[in-house]
DNA sequence: TAGACTATTATTAGCGA
DNA sequence: GTCGCTAATAATAGTCT
């Protein structure tokens, strides 16, 4: 895939070698990224950069995504062993709802009204309904604050909401049955932001 | 990369798309697998097969081999693995603003409250139908039009908050954090209807 | 649904600045 | 150590089977 074909192993010469780590770890990023979005699979990549002084791993998606990832990755190992009956509901609850989304493709609206009425139907009490509905239009007021927040400040090019992040903790922590406190949450550095955005935080 | 060039975002063709992910997958693991022998650098591949029956992530290295990687990520704390993957997040920001363009161009709104009306209509007090239904109306309509303004206001191109997030995170708290099914689903009435759109439809 | 086959596009090895 | 370049190899979208 150059000017010469090279063979499948170690490339001794240290140049040569690192120019092609750079070069390929990008691009194993890239069609990681690719595969995610062109086909909607979860798909994650890590790579360590070698023995080199420089230990950070290139990871893909983001480092909060991965580790969510990779908790779902152990989660599945885990349940293939010891599944309870509750295990095995939730599994396959979760399998048809992702389901569900692809076959009704980009009708986000349909979600939602699914959203509805499943909450409206799972609590016929009509106190319980409103009880209940206040605090969805908290969760969803709030984060719509934090949006506005977000498109007034972003002058800046690549400047990435901070809700993004803390939402998908907070889908990671209300929705993946880990008894583990998301690694962001563990981040002091998240928790302002985190309680301030979600009502559901403990 | 092939007789076309193909943009990068969700191939909505059931056909192509796993066309794709079949010839893709392959050649990620197999990317990964060069890396790792021609830089001797240690690097996973983990994908998820998609929606379909086979819950079966592909991996790279074997299911050990990932298990070991793992822990090794995991073992690193956080702050060695900042990373910076603003163009990677652009592109999901991107897929998202596509998504909420082709649904808003849809105008299933009113559809929706409808569908909530009647659907409230047949299984809560009738009292109170209106009222809550006329609250999650509400709350559906406000998150559309928040959305609408926000992406007018907003010239740039990938800018596009991730506040329908909130909708999934939504879901998980209310429809999937449990192994409960709504008792309303548990109504034969509802089947018939709700087929379509409901997630926990065996 | 899964191969086999290309015409195209994408990646990349080597090299020079 | 990086960057840009280009010839050469590799991946793959569309197609047919």
């Amino acid at each position: 895939m150059g000017r010469q074909k090279v063979k499948l192993e170690y490339i001794t010469d240290d140049l040569k070698r690192k120019a092609s780590f750079r070069k390929r770890k990008e691009n194993v990023v890239k069609k990681t990224n690719e595969l995610n979005i062109l086909c909607d699979v979860d798909a994650a990549a890590i790579i360590y950069s070698g023995r080199s002084a420089d230990s950070n791993p290139k990871v893909w998606p983001d480092d909060g995504g991965v580790h969510r990832f990779l908790d779902k990755y152990h989660g599945r190992s885990v349940s293939e062993k010891t599944l309870n009956q509750e295990g095995l509901i939730h599994q396959r609850l979760h399998k048809e709802k992702e389901h569900l989304k692809k076959r009704s493709n980009e009708n986000k609206e349909e979600e939602i009204s699914q959203l509805m009425i499943n909450y409206m139907g799972r609590y016929a009490d009509p106190t319980m309904v409103s009880e209940n509905a206040l605090r969805l239009k908290m969760l969803v007021e709030q984060n719509l604050k934090e949006i506005d927040r977000v498109m007034e400040a972003s002058g800046k090019e690549d400047e990435v909401p901070s809700c993004w992040n803390n939402m998908e903790d907070l889908e990671y922590y209300m929705g993946f049955g880990s008894s583990e406190m998301p690694p962001a949450f563990q981040n002091d550095n998240y928790q302002n932001a985190s309680s301030s955005i979600n009502p559901f935080y403990p």
